[in-house]
DNA sequence: AGGTTAACGGAACTCCAGACCCGTTAGCCA
DNA sequence: TGGCTAACGGGTCTGGAGTTCCGTTAACCT
């Protein structure tokens, strides 16, 4: 989010001259809309604010992205981009209380938190946006499943574990108390995720159905 | 909801004269905001169209309500009294189960689910509406946390178990996968997640950090 | 059963988000 | 290195969300 973005891929597969201006006109209004949404939320988001954050025309950014949702949607797929490097400790249980660190220090930070709830609450007013959101955490999901492969491989959980289903299943309460309750996010919070979800795993409550034989 | 409203106590403490037309109006226009939530979305609710709907004027509403988190603040508070009975089956899972798959009920109707989602992304918008969605919530989990009590007293969980934190953990990973994936909620997804809550229960994942002795 | 006034509601007004127009800038290619 | 044109951006216009005004309705009280 916060540093270089990445390729300015989500220009319409066919347009022409996606290069120089055209790209970092995009990374500043990215950059601008995050920091508008974590201020203000997705609420009182208006494009013509955006456009004057990032320096450039409001009319560039409605014919680019046209609305709130648009936008948001851009964002979310260039988050999707930066990828932040999986940590590896050698057991399920400290890979997972890795993870859970990791979701709980982004969604305790007072920006970051910000913008993921706003980031939700544009996903559940347009499909697109949605789709968007949905990309973002499988990619997350994606480079994190490995971990759990891997505790299978060692014996630490049962064959057939879903993987994808074990690091929902961590980040799940984080984002169900984030939004939910008034209730601080901890690094505590993180701790008994991990070990809830490490605990439901070895007793098998994520192995998928096996087809029948 | 979609039935009687209940008292209509959430007009200001020192209001008078709540009764008869007032309480009329509010019921009306509740439901009205209702179906245009579900319908159309947070992003895209406008107050003329609740006024149109539930046959009330707009300045009615306006006045009243003010904002469309406001009006989604006074909807919370409206839901949060209407409690549906809790089931009791007798073992830890059975109940478990019996949330779970009321809530993957409830989030899987096109309506209700959507609804949902729009009160989600509203609370997310402002501080008083979180505060409502907040106070909703505690009271579905003060509802269903009796149950994780008498599992203890049967024995089925360790003494010192949070059941507030194991009710919630029920419905996390429903309202995840409601809010980051493209997966139908289905009655599976409701069985793994009281399973697990379970499973995890029973390793003391929610044992509740004992005070020194 | 009649007076008081809280609360409702139609209509006219304000204001700004978003659309449109058209001149300007700067990638891209011969 | 110069021409072509995609993309940018200032200025202006407009529809509709939200506000204000004031007359009307119907709860509550004696």
């Amino acid at each position: 989010m916060n540093a270089e973005h990445g390729t300015p891929a989500s220009a319409e597969p066919g347009t022409l001259r996606p290069g120089g201006r055209t790209a970092r006109v995009r990374a500043a209004v990215l950059d601008a809309a995050g920091d508008a949404l974590a201020e203000q939320g997705f609420a009182h988001l208006d494009l013509a604010d955006v456009a004057r954050r990032a320096e450039v025309g409001r009319t560039t950014v409605y014919r680019r992205w046209g609305t709130v949702t648009g936008l948001v949607a851009d964002l979310l797929t260039d988050m999707a981009e930066s990828s932040l490097p999986r940590s590896e400790t050698g057991s399920l249980l400290g890979d997972l209380t890795a993870n859970a660190r990791l979701v709980q220090r982004t969604l305790a930070d007072p920006r970051q938190g910000a913008l993921f709830r706003a980031v939700i609450a544009a996903a559940t007013c347009e499909p697109r946006t949605a789709e968007a959101l949905h990309r973002f955490y499988d990619v997350r999901v994606r480079e994190w499943a490995p971990c759990v492969r891997q505790a299978v491989d060692r014996g630490e959980a049962p064959a057939g574990t879903d993987a994808h289903e074990v690091i929902r299943a961590v980040s799940a309460p984080l984002y169900y108390r984030l939004l939910t309750t008034a209730e601080p996010l901890d690094p505590a919070a993180a701790d008994r995720a991990a070990a809830a979800t490490a605990a439901a795993t070895r007793a098998g409550a994520y192995v998928r159905p096996s087809p029948a034989p």
